[in-house]
DNA sequence: GAGCAATCATTCAAAAATGAATGACCCCGA
DNA sequence: TCGGGGTCATTCATTTTTGAATGATTGCTC
């Protein structure tokens, strides 16, 4: 009588996305009526008001918001079911989910990644970067490239080494605003940081007071560009708008960037790490292992200093 | 094209559990050849041999049974779903799936449950009772009673104590066999034990070592009666088949067990979780309350000493 | 304010999924 | 060796689901 049809679920999640049926309709391949009665339908099983209709789309009521996130855990399951299966072969093909930071994902991987993909033409790979980190115990992705520490059960970690981080600024900055000679110089400076408080933040709030004790936290630096995009963060460094952070190994790539005060020096220890029971999958053991092997060249490289 | 219908994986699971499509078909409400059309077209879009049909039954190939975890866990976040829908309310009613060790299932919830749902007859409790814990981050289980302390992030943890194991033996045994005066005296002894290495084990290893260095592995005490059903081991101690571990607080409620050697003590740090989104849940944090206190109270009961 | 582009609701015919019935096969026990 | 109970496969009528078309409403733009 009960328990509602798992497709139900699936429409339920493609309105709460689009916030409309049509919208909906059009992602799942089928009709706005055929989704609107299945919302009905859901509607009537769960005995729950799930949206309220209006013209413009619908808003989703209390109930709705609280079944979403099973509903989209639903489909992280389902997602990662198909991946399985798409490279359920001894040879390596099929499609891989990555999850990393942005910066990483936009500045390191591509080169790994390529190589990757050349030796098994097969191979798809899905990038997901964001600093939020996914869950490879509920497999929204296969392998992820980490700077904490994984301490789930059943993952396979490997350590790549410590990523380093510095000051950097563009030559063109340090000639108009002078270069800092001390920590406490920076606060003349135009700083180039994060919008919130983040696990790094803290991080390096508690450095700068081991270097600067007269700061009391990292909020008195006084950002002056603020964005939680690292790849932001970057761009705006190499355009001259201040001083930022940027990982060493990439920064002694572009001539163009100088380090600031070369004393800061953060560094991040990383990980790769994907689900115990990828370990048997050609596709997921041959990415990880690609990206632990590119990830150690990269954080040991020869320093160009 | 691909994206096969979510009620399929359905349908594939209760194959997978049945054995059968006409077993499946019963359990979900549909006729055999429904689910078997189901099974094909799954077949189909995955492009995989799920099942090699046979009359008396479906052997599910190793495709199968590489997606079937997947399938099983689209089913416990579909179950979770529901009963979140089902005591999405401001009263304390719907159903609540609590899990726990099989002992404090059995001997120790009890009343505390029957108190719970007496002031809340709208709670409907479902017990799952093992030693392999269930995951709260899953939603495999709503609360659990854990023996080791939960690590994962997004849990709500309360302490509640450290349950305490003793060593006990039933008189009449003791009066045929003899109470044993020092710890060697327990190899010449039946003891009730374990059938497998498990974390308890492990440490009651290192516990023995420690008041005994003569012993060097847990082993060389030689269980004479060994199962890892902890309730088929206090069933074994009551029964007078030897001597075994019991939790003292539920020793002292039965004059028929005596304890031996008194030194031989296990302390069990205990605890109560749950996922920090049902806090918000009534029935939830009301099960979670009643828990904390039941337990609280059991574990520090007065001793009948 | 008219026209356009969205939205959702309703209707009705077409398509798809389902179930009942039946047949074939296998295993087991009498 | 012969049912009886279990399995899956096939067929066909029925039910259910779906989609196309249409209408009604809203918001936006010109």
């Amino acid at each position: 009588m009960n328990d509602p049809d798992w497709s139900l679920y699936r429409t339920f999640l493609a309105v709460c996305r689009t916030g409309s049926l049509s919208g909906a309709a059009r992602d799942l391949g089928l009709t706005q009526p055929t989704a609107g009665r299945h919302v009905d339908e859901l509607e009537r099983l769960l005995r729950r008001t799930l949206f309220t209709r209006s013209p413009q789309g619908l808003m989703p009521t209390d109930a709705a918001l609280e079944i979403r996130p099973y509903a989209e855990s639903l489909a992280t399951t389902a997602a990662a079911l198909l991946r399985q299966v798409s490279g359920a072969t001894e040879r390596v093909e099929g499609v891989v989910r990555i999850t990393a930071s942005d910066v990483i994902g936009v500045e390191v991987l591509p080169p790994i990644l390529a190589r990757l993909q050349a030796a098994h033409p097969g191979l798809v790979v899905e990038l997901s970067l964001s600093d939020q980190v996914e869950d490879l115990l509920h497999r929204e992705a296969d392998v992820a490239v980490r700077m904490t520490r994984p301490v789930q059960d059943a993952l396979v970690v490997r350590s790549i080494g410590e990523i380093e981080l510095g000051l950097y600024a563009h030559p063109d900055y340090l000639t108009q605003a002078g270069t800092p000679e001390t920590f406490a110089d920076l606060s003349l400076h135009r700083m180039i940081g994060f919008d919130r408080q983040t696990a790094f933040v803290r991080m390096a709030a508690a450095e700068m007071r081991r270097l600067n004790p007269g700061f009391s936290t990292v909020e008195e630096i006084g950002w002056h560009y603020r964005t939680d995009n690292n790849l932001a963060q970057l761009a705006a460094i190499r355009a001259g708008a201040g001083i930022g952070f940027c990982q060493t190994r990439l920064a002694e790539r572009e001539p163009r960037l100088q380090r600031v005060l070369p004393e800061v020096r953060y560094p991040l220890p990383s990980w790769v790490a994907m689900h115990e029971d990828l370990k048997t999958s050609p596709r997921c053991r041959a990415t990880f292992d690609a990206l632990v092997e590119g990830l150690q060249d990269y954080v040991s490289a020869p320093s160009s200093r």
